[in-house]
DNA sequence: GTCTATAAGAGGATAGAC
DNA sequence: GTCTATCCTCTTATAGAC
């Protein structure tokens, strides 16, 4: 750990405050949607000034994604030191977490069609180190979860992953939200048992 | 039923031809990448021509959602015409109906953040009457399919049509697809148990 | 590194001839 | 109703002073 100058704590806060927004903005609008315009006034900085900080609005979205995947790790860790633990319990622990956020419209989204965007994140080396380590640790549980016969044996580990990453922009939750007869504790509910219990009826 | 005249069958046509563009380019790239002036190069049109049967972005995207709420439609009849099927065997058709034309990339989808899309959605006459139509069929199954203990007792109607809706635009489909390891009618098998069976597995 | 000002270009929509 | 040509706004990105 080198010791950070005055100046380098200024820079990395102010960097901080930069990604928080975009994070902020990129889930209520999405990434086509967002301008750097938006992003720059809301942080109170010339929009000149955040170029020097990010080279591109498509960098901005990455910072915000790895921003994400480290609080989504850092959930990780929690669920793996809850003693007692099943793979089970800890992959619906770290799929809440993802509900919560969503919900809560602290979860950036990206549209899976822009190409120039996906470019820029497969070539940028934090964004896809934390998608790997990300992808590993959750495919661990997965494998056991299938072991202990807690999870669905006949799926492909990979489409239950695919499945699970699909519940950072599922629009039930908003739907849900939007027809506001519900709390946000019961949509998480309804989600979680939709996704791990499915429709059809348990006998 | 009127008569057409000849002047109005080619008019009627070219609309068609443009709506049927629309869908495909809205199912492959979204409404905000689509370029009204990339509709036009693909129909073989000016844009200004477009423009005389179509006031504006928006009305397209309507226009190509309705048709599709139209096909949808088709479906619900065709499923109600099977005899003996069950109200779960019923919604069950509905979507793999809606993997497959997801899968197949003719499922025209929208952004849930985009504002004037919506408003102008709201205020689409033909477009509501559609949405209205499609839930009542599907609500109706819905109920039904509770009452025969199919579904899931606990889950509220509401949350289990958005849930089938949402499969319309399930990212999962593309990412399975992406991987190239599973065929088409594989990907919506997986999807499908995902759906309606969930991830744990049943005893 | 921050600002003001502006370039550069995309994209939705329209004018006006035919 | 179709075309060509154009308008106008919005948005990304940069130049250049301080």
């Amino acid at each position: 750990m080198t010791k950070l100058s005055f100046r380098q704590k200024v820079h990395l806060a102010r960097e901080d405050a930069i990604v928080s927004t975009v994070k902020r903005l990129l889930a209520e609008k999405g990434f086509d949607l967002m301008t750097v315009d938006e992003v720059a006034a809301e942080v109170g900085i010339a929009k000149a000034s955040l170029y020097k900080h990010f080279p591109s609005k498509e960098a901005l979205a990455a910072a915000a994604m790895v921003q994400t995947m480290g609080l989504a790790l850092q959930q990780v860790q929690a669920a793996q030191a809850v003693p007692g633990a099943s793979a089970l319990d800890k992959l619906r622990a770290i799929t809440r977490w993802t509900l919560q956020t969503q919900l809560a419209g602290e979860m950036p989204t990206l549209p899976s069609e822009n190409s120039t965007l996906r470019n820029a994140l497969i070539a940028d080396k934090a964004y896809m180190d934390g998608l790997m380590q990300l992808s590993d640790e959750l495919g661990a549980w997965i494998v056991q979860a299938q072991a202990d016969g807690a999870l669905n044996r006949a799926l492909p580990p990979e489409a239950i992953l695919y499945t699970l990453f699909a519940r950072a922009c599922d629009p039930v939750l908003g739907f849900l939200k939007l027809g506001g007869q519900y709390g946000d504790a019961q949509i998480v509910d309804i989600v979680m048992s939709t996704c791990f219990d499915g429709l059809a009826a348990r006998a």
